[in-house]
DNA sequence: ATGAAAGCGCTAACAG
DNA sequence: CTGTTAGCGCTTTCAT
């Protein structure tokens, strides 16, 4: 076994050259020779080095890692985390290695142990946080710590100037244009508005505005109560078939909420797409196997994570607030007449 | 604002000690009065100081972060990550937590541009790698490029003494004798059984020790078509129901196959559970939202997590290999008889 | 129990 | 284009 790390000086007197050669030239310095750089790749190759990541960071005083911190609800571990967050932690990801940067993911959900002073210590050069709006007690730790550094947000139940969002207006109104158009007259909104739900209340003022469009009648948010969403959509389905004149076509607040939504709607027999409607938001995976496979408003996860990987990479780029939203045909919307 | 840095000197001078007792102080150390640390502890508030990762992890030599690898598929992006490795990697996270480490998260799925060398370059301690035993490209590389320092495996085609897996036989007893108490008589097992998959070889073995005692008909593997696990699923019940004499349930391999068989049988018109059961593997969240949910064998993921991670911060304990799976009553598999 | 001093391995400023 | 030099801020002996 070698004694002792390899460091930028053995590889230096192998190639015979200088240390901070070495240095310039296996970080891609533009001032050195093909001819050089060949010799150091060549002389750390054999040797078997590698920058040490800790030195180099010291010196530098960056990092190139991303703290990425989702935050879930309180008392559920993170195999509990929405498929959704699951999605866009991936592509966050993703977007930070195209930037050329590593991600330092953690799950935090539980108050008294939450921890965002990632550029403060020295462990990222920037902070990604998601999640859901649910957890007030993380997101006002969050406002109240106020970290170093650059801070991207998704999810979080308050309007400062560092949240990216999807196109939620623009979502709504592509969902209730497509209930519309397959002949849904009496049109509901499952979901809470309240300025908890910055991103509901998007949603819901985009399905007011076609509806009226249209001259179809607009209801009042239907109220989804716990943060259980799924059973949420579950309950305010039965609260609404119960009422007089039962709506014929449900836009959901988001996925989870549809999916609830589509369990009672089956125990109950109506028959989803022929006699219901019902269309959701956020492109869970799950959607895809439900019964029948939910219609449903998906974001550029792609984009998103672009979105809040630029705001820390790329600092005097503008900013992306919005991301564009996209259809995705599954089962739950019956045909265009 | 402030200049530069605080540094432990600064803390060291408001506090009126050296800064090594500042440093001790910080670190824990028992051999520093508590009233000592008190002080130490009340400057550094004050000045707003942190010890800074970069420094300490230079001079300890250590990194106090565990990477963590998630192999996708080729060709397709993190967002597209089954919800099984999603949930493993939350739990795997929540683990490293629970040790103190940190983790550093990459989905790779590309060949060309595999990374598996995070202990050599001094940004980990270890290495955790997860993912599908599909990307051969990936996990070849994994074994070729033999990366320095502790690694677990989860997932991986191949065996050696770095893997950890579910408990997969005594899982498939548990989902055989769940089908067998159900009354059901003639059932298959649905996925390819060879060297690639040697989780799926051991749950064919449970399911065929556990009809043979049951002295009920064993039958070959049903082969699992193409990398998608759900299309394959459904390929499978198609030519499964042209047999002349087809199963009355089936013991799928995995829930995404599972998924597949649910949805090809509900369009042939199969009654699950009635008249044919279904049984699959992994606790995927998808499985609570199918017609009918899925009755599946989930490995315990908080174990999961613990087990890889422990491989790697307690490593003189003796290696946990095998996760304890339970099962999950939800609606394919109809009440014992 | 605390202080003094050394140095982890690298990058970057400055020469040449 | 390349070499010389000086630290980055901390942990860890070694003293006392």
């Amino acid at each position: 076994m070698r004694r002792t790390r390899v460091t930028s000086f053995d590889v230096a007197e192998a190639a015979g050259v200088s240390q901070s050669t070495v240095s310039r030239a296996l970080a891609g310095s533009p001032s050195i020779t093909e001819e050089t750089r060949a010799r150091v790749e060549a002389a750390a190759a054999t040797l078997g080095y590698h920058v040490d990541a800790r030195a180099a960071r010291l010196r530098s005083g960056r990092t190139g890692t991303l703290a990425v911190v989702v935050v879930g609800r309180a008392g559920f571990d993170p195999t509990r985390v929405s498929g959704f967050h699951y999605a866009l932690l991936g592509s966050t990801c993703a977007a930070a290695a195209e930037c050329g940067y590593q991600s330092l993911v953690s799950f935090q959900s539980e108050q008294g142990s939450f921890s965002w002073n990632y550029v403060a210590q020295g462990q990222a050069d920037g902070l990604v946080v998601m999640g859901t709006s649910v957890n007030r007690a993380a997101w006002n730790d969050l406002l109240e710590t106020a970290p170093e550094g650059p801070v991207a947000v998704w999810g979080a139940p308050f309007d400062d100037d560092r949240w990216v969002r999807a196109s939620n207006f623009e979502g709504a109104v592509m969902a209730v244009e497509r209930l519309v158009s397959a002949g849904y007259r009496r049109i509901g909104f499952l979901g809470t508005v309240d300025s908890e739900h910055p991103q509901f209340a998007e949603r819901y003022e985009g399905y007011r505005d076609t509806l009226v469009r249209h001259g179809l009648p607009v209801s009042d948010p239907l109220e989804v109560l716990g943060d259980d969403r799924v059973a949420g959509g579950r309950d305010a389905i039965a609260r609404l078939l119960a009422a007089k004149q039962p709506p014929d076509a449900v836009f959901a607040a988001n996925d989870a909420i549809a999916l609830g939504a589509l369990e009672a709607l089956d125990r109950e027999g109506v028959r989803v797409p022929e006699d219901f409607g019902v269309i959701g938001f956020d492109g869970l995976a799950a959607g895809v196997h439900s019964h029948p496979p939910l219609t449903t408003i998906e974001p550029d996860f792609a984009e998103a994570g672009r979105a809040l990987v630029s705001r820390i990479c790329d600092p005097d780029e503008e900013p992306t607030r919005r991301v564009p939203v996209r259809l995705i045909e599954r089962g739950s919307v019956r045909a265009p007449r």
